[in-house]
DNA sequence: TTAATTCAGGAACGATTGTTCCGTATTTTT
DNA sequence: AAAAATACGGAACAATCGTTCCTGAATTAA
């Protein structure tokens, strides 16, 4: 009965993804989704509502995407501390190769939106709940296969490895071109695997 | 001449770094800035320039300040461990009592606004350089008196300290309140000494 | 006293903000 | 072919943004 949408749903919450996780909520103006998700004002109320929801949406699908491929990774690797390493590597290389360096979606909106949004504080406090879920486990499989030292409990661990993530992603975000300085908070970092 | 000024300068400016730290330089308006330094808006343009100037003023207002305090702190302390012991739980105990959490005004800075004004960038890289070379003389004191393991080289520990510091300050940011958490973060960090 | 300077308060500016609405075109189902 | 439904582009909205300017009162130094 009814004429289809033009446009893909899911590719123009990916356009929202880049472009607030690029400038923010704040910095990020109707002009700039209109122009950047490459469809109409109205268009783009009638779908997402309005610039707070679609904020949340975009969040949303950044915090699925990412969580997914660090556990996928993690699971499935055979060596856990190999699949750390990759995933610090990664981290690095982001921040050193992007020439607009966007620094992490979620640090990010932790920053700028979590202390007055609490919808958004949720989110955040959930990622954070989940990453350290993710990586407790990986710790823990990693420390009954002796690829990572018992010296400290693997939560202790977990959470000391989250952390040293989100420095690493306000580094970035911040500019830093230096790949010394990642490598040695990577060092540093390890040395207690 | 002249009357004299009712305010003083550097109270007001205090007062702006408060108010900036705490929405940031978006979410802070002209209106906010008059109502919280408490001087009429021809004042407060006539004495500090524009938004942008005031703000500027204000981020290098709390970074020497911030500076100034660790700096000190580390220079005269006899035993370094404890000097960063004390450091970095007070960063926990901000983080912890604050009923509206802050964060670090340079961290939120360099989130929000590093990417896209490069007087910004210019001092958020500055002040890491900074920290970092603070940081470093008390590592190498610490080593030198056999307070702190030389098993990691001075320089890769001092880097890896701020990251971890940058990290503690996002979490505030993000409202977390377990101290567990900050804790095994900080046993993980301190391990390595 | 006079002149100079700065204060506070508020009106007003143009620009930009997020959002709504309308007329038209297009597609789908009956 | 007709009717229903929705996408589209763009005009238009009120509100807020940062900023400027004007007024008159207050205070100071000459």
């Amino acid at each position: 009965m009814a004429r289809t949408k033009e446009f893909n749903e899911d590719q123009a919450l990916d356009k929202a993804v880049e472009i607030f996780w690029h400038k923010g909520y704040n910095g990020t103006s109707a002009q700039d989704l209109v122009t950047h998700l490459g469809l109409s004002r109205s268009s783009l109320y009638d779908t997402f509502g309005d610039k707070q929801q679609l904020f949340f949406k975009a969040l949303k699908r950044y915090q699925i995407q990412g969580q997914d491929a660090i556990k996928e990774l993690l699971e499935e690797s055979e060596n856990v501390q190999e699949a750390f390493t990759q995933i610090f590597k990664q981290a690095v290389k982001e921040s050193l190769e992007d020439r607009i360096t966007k620094g992490c979606f979620m640090v990010n909106s932790s920053v700028e939106l979590a202390m007055h949004d609490e919808n958004i504080a949720k989110v955040v406090s959930e990622n954070r709940q989940t990453m350290e879920d993710i990586f407790l486990k990986a710790v823990q499989k990693g420390q009954k296969a002796g690829q990572i030292s018992t010296k400290l409990d693997a939560l202790t661990l977990s959470r000391f490895l989250y952390n040293n993530y989100s420095g690493i992603r306000v580094l970035a975000r911040a500019g830093e071109k230096n790949k010394q300085v990642y490598d040695d908070i990577l060092k540093a970092m390890f040395s207690l695997f």
